[in-house]
RNA sequence: GGCCCAGUAGCUCAGUUGGUUAGAGCGCAUGCCUGAUAAGCAUGAGGUCGAUAGUUCGAUUCUAUCCUGGGCCA
């Protein structure tokens, strides 16, 4: 028997049940044990934080990797899909803060950095339930019981061992850096925590006179009463102030204004001092300016490194200020690369904690912020204030406590990858990029412009930076291994140490060069290191894996994550394995654009449009989910998420997939059919060749789609196929096939077309959407489990068999398509029905068209017409008229013109016709011929009267509407068929009940009709007797309209 | 400000060497079909293929510039 699957069931019971079937039989493992001799393909799994509960967004990027997977897996490969946590990090430090009720560094110190982490460590896997039920729900296969855990010791081995080897190539160095910083929390904050807080605020806005102290360009003397003009928002850095930048290329001024001589970029003169305020004296290139000196605006501290003259910077615009930018080197990045390259000296006026230091006597202890209105008012008191006001702009602050970040000089360790940025970029060059252009663009951009890694952090959770320090002599030493650390330190350390801070910090090492005692440095590492090092660490590499076993797991043939990482794990996995091992980790990457509301808009908790997948799954479940959003759109461009489109999917996609089964159940179950697996080469009806060649033609498109990541693609073609022509097509040109009784040879073969059609459509759908096909493949193949196997996903998708693919005939098939399209309309125009049979069609196709028997009878059946007629010849169904063209006649025939017009007129289409053969159209006028030509005509073309016409690229088709007496009573019989079939139905009886019937009605036309088609009416609904009288007591009775004509159906069972 | 992606029907999206009349689904209206159908078919309304210029016999497609939206960076 074959289980029936009606709408009762809905699509999540039938989930679940597979869901369920998956962990009771093991599925997932036992697919891992048969593909285990295959060759590996490699996965890595991007590591989620289980900090926070998943997402639409996590739902799809799971969803791809379950596809490649599960596509490598049926097509002959081992794929080892191990699962991994991300621990460490700022996300979750804050997380605990807040639950903590803690609001800086300061507090977490006196709470307990030991305790802190604690808390860390358990608050890691907060949503862990909320991420194992979203994976295993969607039929993500991954090994979550072996999971990767980034902060396991053996992984936290591993990244020191890594660290280690950077460190002993000389790669790791301590320097300084500037970065975005809040001053209040006491912590650098990464470029993405700072596009959280981007606001607009009002700012000073001041331009400050700073004088000159070198000659002018030409000049010997030293110029009095002459300065620069420089602009800035941040008047607090101008403490720190050390240099001045031009750019080379721009054209400057000298300027005579209040009888002052000001230095201004000619760009910016106008709109800064005035149009028509100032006289010009000078005019200078950029490069000319170079090397002028300066006097400092303040002299608190003394270098004696040179400082306070001007250099050339390319980053100087004209877009607002003077052309000329005041250079604090530590507070600002590009400040801090110019310092760096020009040897200027290092001045911080501002510390940790946000206050102006103590050198700055007249502003010291002042909040940075607070201390601008005084420092412009101490310059405007020395008369070097030009024009002073404010600006609203966009500036970033703190996401947390809201206080104005800035640029801060920090000193931290560095990982030189500048020194193997050209190895990283010819790795990039042999990544396979999905889409492409990341590649090449965003991410090859971001490896061109690379600079050295900050690894450390200045916080509590995370790896600890595994680098010691000599209290005495200042040796470094990065430990590579627990082995080591034991080997080295001072007391001996437990075996169950606790690898993280505090504790880490408490080990003290025996200095190798003087003996003496080395302190760990209190950083943590960057948790990207963490992440970056999973192809390593996840094994405990080197220790707990040999070189060889480690060589087959590496490096990754695919991954796939949120565009978001192409500057994170992309990055860090590409930095840490060319390091190592010279390569790239990953060969593939599939970078996963983000999901959009049904407007467009990202989606935001602030926006209150965040759709919760686990409600989306209740609703209309997974498969649907998983196919919607591959069929939507390409995962790399952003796709607009709406919930109506998931249920479009169930309905059109999912349930007509599952109605197909369902007819093929009701009637194998019938006739008790039990698929042997095989095709018969040779197929006798067309329709069967057809599909047969259709499913091999979609299986080699699928395969080269799936084999080139164009999942998007390969899933439309399945669902086409089988909406459009498994179910529309094929089963409804089918189905009578299925329905007469016993199992000739002709339903056998429908059968094994139409199961092995359902089976090929499971095997594709499998990857993509891996659920409801497994319930339907292990329903087709129940009769075989031992031969076919318990799941369909340990199944080897088919290759296509080219020997049945009959391009030709699925070209002729589109066209018979496209011939019953236009006879449907030609019916329509003409309002005759399809029950209504017709005597003819003729179709004007092009030469070569023509369409087999078989075809033509597909065609004849599906319009319901008795014959059919291919042509080119267009007079078959047109008839021709010609009126007279007076523009060229009237002249020529002037007052007989009337009589011309009639004989024209009179012409018969024939005669028409011949004209437009032979080009010459004479009319005998009083007796003599007179030769007309084609320009002398306008010849009408219009449907002969018994045909309704309708066209399209290129081909024609007529039908003919003439209706004789045995058309009508044979139309007639339909109907009545098609009145009983709906009783039966209403009446509620099995497809497969015999029935006596009565069909009584006082039409005389009617009842003609009937009795004429008897034998066809009894066979079609399964009357063993039917009478025109009424039935006694029928079990149930319905009267009908069929137009004007009243018919009364009485029907009975009949026991068998 | 720079780089990348997108812009095609009311909405979601197809559309590959440049070539007749630019397609599908959803939604709306009308008709048809239904012994698998929460289905299907047909018709109608709905398109300056973001704009302009160029290359070409011919541009939704190629080139340039611009506009709008999104992303990344500064």
């Amino acid at each position: 028997m074959y289980r029936k699957l009606p709408k009762e069931l809905t699509q999540m019971s039938l989930e679940q049940e597979v869901l369920d079937f998956w962990d009771r039989e093991n599925i997932f493992i036992r697919s891992l044990e048969i593909n285990s001799k295959f060759p590996r393909f490699n996965f890595f799994e991007g590591p989620p934080t289980a900090n926070g509960k998943p997402g639409v967004h996590h739902v799809i990027s799971r969803t791809i990797k379950d596809i490649v997977c599960r596509y490598k897996a049926m097509t002959g490969y081992y794929v080892e899909r191990k699962g991994g946590w991300d621990s460490h990090g700022l996300p979750v430090e804050i997380g605990v803060e807040k639950q903590l009720g803690l609001s800086n560094k300061r507090e977490i110190l006196d709470y307990g950095v030991g305790n802190f982490n604690k808390h860390c460590k358990d608050s890691v896997f907060t949503y862990l339930k909320e991420w194992e039920f979203i994976t295993r729900r969607i039929g993500f296969w991954l090994d979550l019981e072996n999971a990767y855990i980034t902060y396991q010791p053996y992984y936290i081995q591993s990244i020191w061992w890594i660290i280690a080897q950077f460190f002993n190539a000389g790669l790791v160095y301590k320097g300084h850096k500037v970065l975005p910083y809040c001053a209040r929390c006491g912590t650098g904050l990464s470029d993405h925590a700072v596009a959280l807080g981007y606001q607009d605020t009002e700012d000073p806005s001041i331009y400050v006179s700073m004088k000159l102290k070198s000659p002018l360009p030409g000049e010997t003397e030293i110029p009095e009463n002459t300065y620069f003009l420089v602009w800035t928002t941040t008047p607090w850095t101008l403490l720190s102030n050390l240099a001045l930048a031009v750019h080379k290329d721009y054209e400057y001024l000298l300027v005579e204004i209040n009888s002052r001589n000001l230095l201004i970029v000619k760009e910016r003169a106008d709109a800064v001092l005035g149009e028509g305020n100032y006289r010009i004296l000078m005019e200078f290139k950029g490069l000319e300016l170079k090397d002028l000196d300066y006097e400092p605006l303040f002299d608190f501290v003394e270098s004696d490194k040179r400082s306070h003259y001007v250099l050339l910077a390319d980053y100087v615009t004209t877009d607002d200020g003077t052309g000329i930018v005041h250079i604090a080197p530590a507070f600002g990045k590009e400040d801090y690369e110019v310092g760096k390259r020009c040897d200027l000296p290092m001045l911080q006026l501002v510390d940790e904690q946000g206050n102006i230091s103590p050198e700055a006597t007249p502003f010291a202890g002042k909040w940075f912020k607070d201390a601008d209105p005084e420092i412009v008012k101490d310059l405007e008191n020395r008369g070097l204030v030009f024009k002073v006001g404010t600006m609203v702009h966009s500036y970033p602050f703190c996401w947390r406590c809201e206080s104005p970040l800035i640029q801060y000089a920090r000193s931290g360790w560095y990982i030189r990858t500048t020194a193997f940025k050209d190895e990283m970029i010819r790795e990039n060059d042999r990544i396979k990029w999905y889409p492409p252009q990341i590649g090449s663009g965003r991410f090859g951009e971001w490896l061109r412009n690379n600079v050295d890694w900050a690894i450390s952090r200045e916080r509590f959770w995370g790896t600890p930076l595994n680098i010691w320090i000599c209290d005495d002599c200042g040796k470094t030493h990065a430990i590579e291994s627990f082995a080591q650390l034991r080997e080295m330190s001072i007391e001996p350390v437990p075996e169950d140490f606790n690898p993280h801070k505090p504790d880490v910090d408490y080990i003290k090492l025996k200095c190798p060069k003087c003996g003496g005692q080395m302190t760990r440095t209190p950083e943590v590492i960057d948790c990207w290191f963490d992440s970056g090092s999973m192809p390593f660490a996840q094994y405990g590499y080197p220790f707990g894996i040999s070189e060889e076993e480690f060589m087959k797991k590496f490096p990754a043939d695919f991954i796939a994550e949120g565009v978001d990482q192409t500057r994170g794990w992309f990055y860090t996995l590409l930095a840490i394995s060319t390091f190592l091992k010279g390569v790239s980790s990953y060969k593939t990457c599939v970078s996963i654009e983000l999901i959009l509301d049904k407007n467009g808009r990202k989606m935001s908790k602030s926006k209150d449009n965040v759709a919760d997948p686990f409600k989306v799954i209740e609703r209309f479940g997974a498969d649907p989910l998983r196919w919607y959003f591959l069929t939507t759109s390409q995962p790399w461009l952003p796709t607009r998420f709406d919930e109506d489109g998931v249920n479009e999917t169930l309905r059109k996609f999912l349930d007509t997939l599952r109605n197909i089964y369902n007819f093929f159940a009701l009637y194998a179950d019938i006739d008790g059919f039990i698929p042997d697996g095989k095709v018969p080469n040779k197929l006798d009806n067309v329709m069967d060749r057809w599909l047969v060649s259709r499913f091999n033609t979609l299986i080699a498109q699928y395969r080269e789609w799936m084999d080139d990541y164009q999942m998007t693609r390969a899933a439309r073609g399945i669902q086409n196929f089988v909406i459009d022509e498994l179910s529309n097509w094929y089963i409804r040109r089918n189905r009578r096939r299925y329905w007469g009784s016993g199992l000739y040879e002709d339903k056998l073969v429908a059968y094994k077309v139409l199961w092995q059609a359902l089976i090929t459509v499971c095997e594709l759908m499998a990857p993509i959407a891996p659920i409801t096909p497994e319930l339907l493949w292990r329903e087709l193949t129940k009769s075989g489990r031992e031969k076919w196997g318990d799941s369909v996903h340990f199944r080897q998708i088919v290759k296509p068999n080219y020997n049945l693919v009959d391009e030709q005939l699925e070209m002729q098939m589109e066209y018979v398509i496209k011939l019953v399209e236009l006879g449907r309309l030609a019916r329509n125009i003409a309002k005759l029905n399809v029950r209504q049979p017709l005597s003819q069609l003729i179709g004007i196709v092009p030469e070569g068209t023509e369409l087999s028997q078989a075809l033509v009878d597909v065609v004849k059946e599906e319009l319901n017409i008795k014959s059919i007629l291919f042509s080119q010849n267009e007079k078959l169904i047109y008839k021709y008229s010609a009126q007279p063209n007076f523009k060229t006649l009237g002249n020529r025939y002037k007052s007989e013109m009337n009589h011309v017009k009639e004989l024209i007129e009179s012409m018969t289409s024939d005669e028409v016709c011949r004209g437009m053969e032979n080009g010459d159209w004479s009319i005998m006028l009083d007796d003599h011929p007179e030769s007309l030509a084609e320009e002398d005509l306008v010849i009408k073309v219009t449907p002969k009267t018994e045909f309704t016409v309708t066209s399209d690229k290129g081909i024609t088709v007529a039908i003919n509407t003439k209706i004789t007496p045995e058309l009508r009573a044979e139309g007639l019989a339909r109907e009545t068929v098609n009145r009983i079939q709906n009783t039966r139905k209403e009446a509620g009886l099995e497809v497969t009940e015999r029935i006596e019937l009565a069909l009584v009605t006082m039409d005389e036309e009617l009842r003609n009709s009937i009795e004429m088609h008897k034998k066809e009416i009894a066979n079609e609904t399964l009357a063993t007797k039917l009478h025109i009288e009424p039935l006694e007591n029928p079990l149930y009775m319905r009267e009908w309209l069929l137009g004007q004509v009243k018919l009364q159906i009485m029907l009975n069972k009949i026991d068998s």
